[in-house]
DNA sequence: CTTGACCTTCCCATGATGGGAAGCCCTATC
DNA sequence: GATAGGGCTTCCCATCATGGGAAGGTCAAG
């Protein structure tokens, strides 16, 4: 009935992987855990509370980059509320740029696929669109580097 | 007035870096090039509509193994309209679900900004709901309890 | 003492893209 | 002809969050 847990037991708590512990450890997201005398990290309620904090920014899409000002403002008594919000204000600007991107996707293969005869013939407006040399819509240059941000 | 384009030439009328189109060569996406005897790549005027239709089928958000599906059956005159929407099919379930993981991340931030001040006061709802362990979303199993010996 | 579940560190892979270095090639200008 | 420059070549590295897996140490229970 320890108040210090394993590495498996702070993940299954958390909802953050064992692996990305050590990751977010290593990259100085968090502190180094405290270590038995054989070596296992050991995490208390504190550090498994931060571990849950982290995880639930990340369900929000948060990067690593933004959770660990968030913690760190989060760990300040005399924060501004401000500062939290804007870096909720800068991440809410890019999931719905993100989220626009998306759905005008959706919108264009949603046109696509309606055209499309789906039997055994050859003809398919799909591939016709896709080597149309004069199709305008899709010339453009579109922001690269789609999300593949996961959040699991 | 050759028809023939070195790889920039073919980068600025397709739209695809010269970077990513040595990339899609390396990767067997698109055959080798000819050479010149100084072993400059050459392209022509089909592997130019190649490249198109490629950055055509990426701005529609299709993964790179997908648009090599798409490109066999592009130049398969037997191709079945069916198998085409399948591909795409796949592809829009995909952006429909991150469309709605996005969407709904950004709904869960709204209603956290919306309650902030956006002062100088300490408070904030954002960082008091991402403490707050009670917040449904990640309570995981628990594996069992191993009393290791700690260093204090 | 063996077994097996757990822990450790270290390296590698993902996917699409860009950055940059070292060095060769081609052409225009002096 | 020599030189400057821009474009080409290949090769390696970085991104971003995450997982897979190997080799080996540790612990509790049978």
């Amino acid at each position: 009935m320890s108040q210090l847990h394993t590495i498996g037991e702070a993940a299954a708590d958390s909802g953050v992987s064992a692996k990305m512990i050590r990751h977010y450890e290593k990259i100085g997201l968090i502190g180094s855990a405290e270590r038995t005398e054989a070596g296992y990290r050991l995490y208390g309620p504190a550090e498994i509370h931060t571990l849950r904090f982290i995880r639930r920014a990340r369900n929000l899409g948060f990067s690593v980059d933004d959770i660990g000002e968030l913690l760190g403002l989060w760990h300040d008594e005399k924060r501004a509320s401000k500062d939290v919000r804007e870096v909720a204000a800068g991440h809410l600007g890019a999931l719905r740029a993100k989220a626009a991107e998306i759905l005008s996707m959706i919108d264009a293969l949603e046109h696509l696929t309606a055209g499309c005869t789906n039997d055994d013939r050859p003809d398919c407006p799909i591939l016709k669109d896709l080597s149309n040399d004069a199709n305008p819509a899709l010339a453009k240059e579109v922001g690269h580097k789609f999300g593949y941000q996961r959040v699991c």
